[in-house]
DNA sequence: CCTCGTTAGTTCCAGATGGAACTTGACGCT
DNA sequence: AGCGTCAAGTTCCATCTGGAACTAACGAGG
């Protein structure tokens, strides 16, 4: 009497092959650790983070944070340095210094703010937006093989949850602190 | 006619108070952009990373690959240093390095793995559990205070949502392609 | 309309990082 | 056993990173 191959025995499936493709110590860190959430965030996160990082580089010579600016730029044109910075958690000189590279390399042009002239505000060229434009498409691939997984409910509860966990963010503490250290 | 303090109107109010405290960028790019899920969960690591490993800077001067190496350990005594290597995705020279500086401040002892001479063991001394049992609970904190603004049946659904997406991971590409690149 | 504290962006430089080559050992093949 | 290939960990060195100091501009308070 054997079980139809329903939805729970291909999760089995799925679930034996994660067991023998990942290493042991990233099976213990990911389900026999008390800090799951960040280490599954992080997990995911590093899962898409690293083929689209090395695709930019191979494909257009930009690093990290090269990439983290033009794609912030398209996002929202208009910007300031100083966005990009408390959006990405990139020191400023590392902003600053990636900012530089793209100038030179004509990805990205800049005018001094008229409201406020220590700032300037921040636009693709052309040649930048197209290289914003082919890679969107596939950072957008990449995020829907990684949803594939989950059906259409499910996806939209894992959106709805991640939501609600940034909107909470602003209450979170900035820095961990012992019991009593304020006393 | 007033509206009773409902928890939508909780919501909306810690909303509210998110869009003010954020950088528009940021909310751009939570909220306007095609690759939401990387940026979510980009964002909650972040909010969870940056306080601890500022702690543990500042607290034991160690810095992140070298936490990384010792939480590890922690985790699961008598791993090597390339299990590190392939749970974290740091490089494996980096992780060599921390783990020296580990063994010099007598965080880390290793000896030879019997059954591969070119692999070691590791275990941390009781110094350097007494430094992980001292942040576990502080980081198992700062996860709980960002949990706190779910239900629990939503911290049940994040839990299952997260360990979904682990399970399919493996399925996911290494790389990102253009169509037909292949042919 | 001066100060003084703050902010946007840049520069400096000591130290961290990571690709590549290297050393030593494992393991399959003949 | 002898050889070729691969894996664990280390070392080398060019490059990147990020704290701190700096410049210039804003803006609140007298």
């Amino acid at each position: 009497m054997r079980r139809a191959p329903t939805a729970l025995s291909r999760l089995d499936h799925e679930r034996e092959a994660a067991l023998r493709d990942l290493d042991p110590l990233t099976i213990t860190k990911l389900w026999d650790n008390p800090c799951w959430l960040s280490f599954r965030l992080n997990f995911v996160a590093f899962r898409f983070n690293d083929p689209v990082y090395r695709w930019i580089e191979t494909r257009y010579g930009l690093v990290r944070p090269e990439f983290v600016a033009l794609y912030a730029v398209g996002l929202k044109e208009g910007v300031a340095a100083k966005n990009i910075v408390s959006s990405s958690g990139l020191p400023k000189n590392t902003l600053s210094r990636a900012i530089q590279k793209l100038l030179q390399r004509r990805l990205l042009k800049r005018e001094t703010d008229r409201d406020d002239l220590r700032s300037y505000v921040l636009r693709l060229t052309s040649a930048g937006r197209a290289i914003f434009e082919e890679t969107m498409p596939l950072m957008v691939q990449q995020q829907s093989a990684m949803l594939a997984g989950l059906t259409d409910a499910e996806q939209r509860q894992l959106c709805e949850l991640m939501d609600k966990l940034v909107i909470a963010s602003p209450t979170w503490p900035n820095d961990l602190e012992q019991e009593g250290t304020l006393s």
